[in-house]
DNA sequence: TAGATTGTTAATCGATTAACAATC
DNA sequence: TAGATTGTTAATCGATTAACAATC
């Protein structure tokens, strides 16, 4: 995999992509072109097959893009491929939320730990996994090979667990907590931002766009 | 408010905006300069005073800005500062997740109905609101003055659901099903695809950059 | 071969950054 | 008044779209 200085842009659209081819080799279809792609999503087929052309030549002239071949292709692109270790910091309900949610499982993510500061909810299992408290996050790291970190705590915990995890080599950590972590530039960071999505949405609703 | 023709980029900033000046008028700061902030959120001082010049002029020359006025006219830039009546439909964990999650009501979203598809979730209460079947929809719509719908159920249902929806002249949909919703173009549509986030961090836990 | 469609270069468009006059 | 910092225009940079030669 080359793909250094590709746009963050381009990097938004490929799980879009993904999606897309995946619902289409499910419906079973064999090829598409970049045109039909773009009718179906939405998007110029120049930008497809701009996007596309950062990683490598998956087409055809004159047929297309084959479309399991482009499906795994991407998987491969966005590290599909391989298996993630993960554990999962705050075991409320967003933390059980994506703690049952298959799909991940699926594509090679693998909760090896949860933890919560809450005693009461310690000890209870989650998908067959018990809920361990904070002290044991740094035992667990050890004795697995964890690469990805879910934060789903209050964001006053996320800053300083985010530091812990920091400490025992995390790779990559994925905040829920509504705070801009402040960690090594060579630690991944993922946010999602709950309130900020509704804040554009409440944007987008107050200032309408008339059609 | 004016605010036609602004760039996606520029809304997609405004929320973290409002998160710092919030964290600086919590700490009791009360003037800031664009050259602060933009070290404190590392972006370009430039940026700042071009995003906010496209709702107006909040600040003064040899100052800054005010930090509270500052907050309080993003607020009403995001339309925070009306109430906004939502229905959240599917009660799982990641429906609970949002139903608990308190700061949506402190910023005016107040959760109107809930509703769920299955039997033994119907009747049970989350946060005082009793889950109701799905029949009940259209019923609730009329009688609440209800804007904004969430939707943390799977695709097939979200697509149904989103259709009826919208003929009960919904205004917004915060969408958390992974599926693209196929709405009017009047519906403003929110959506939040987790499993596109991780996959997100997946391709930059792959094609780390070398620091 | 003719038609289709890619991969890729060039043109356009838009967003970000830099610069600076206006002004508090 | 002098210093600071905005609001805004101009310059630069990057991303998107259009065009088309290459080729299946």
């Amino acid at each position: 995999m080359e793909a250094r200085d590709i746009s963050r842009a381009v990097i938004e659209r490929l799980p879009r992509y993904y999606r897309y081819l995946g619902e289409l080799k499910d419906a079973g279809t064999e090829r598409i072109s970049s045109k039909e792609l773009s009718a179906l999503m939405k998007v110029t087929a120049s930008q497809i097959r701009q996007d596309l052309n950062h990683f490598g030549g998956f087409g055809q002239q004159g047929y297309g893009y084959n479309v399991s071949y482009l499906y795994e292709e991407i998987a491969k692109i966005l590290g599909l491929d391989r298996k993630h270790n993960l554990i999962l910091i705050g075991a409320g309900h967003l933390g059980q939320a994506l703690a049952n949610y298959a799909n991940f499982e699926r594509r090679g993510f693998e909760i090896k730990g949860i933890f919560d500061i809450d005693k009461d909810i310690q000890g209870k299992k989650i998908r067959g996994i018990t809920v361990q408290p904070m002290e044991e996050i740094g035992n667990l790291m050890r004795d697995k090979n964890v690469d990805i970190a879910v934060l789903t705590i209050p964001k006053a915990e996320a800053l300083k667990v985010a530091k812990e995890l920091s400490s025992y080599g995390i790779k990559a950590i994925w905040n829920f907590a509504h705070v801009d972590l402040d960690v090594p530039d060579d630690i991944v960071v993922e946010n999602v931002h709950l309130s900020e999505s509704l804040m554009r949405l409440s944007y987008n609703l107050s200032n309408q766009v008339e059609v």
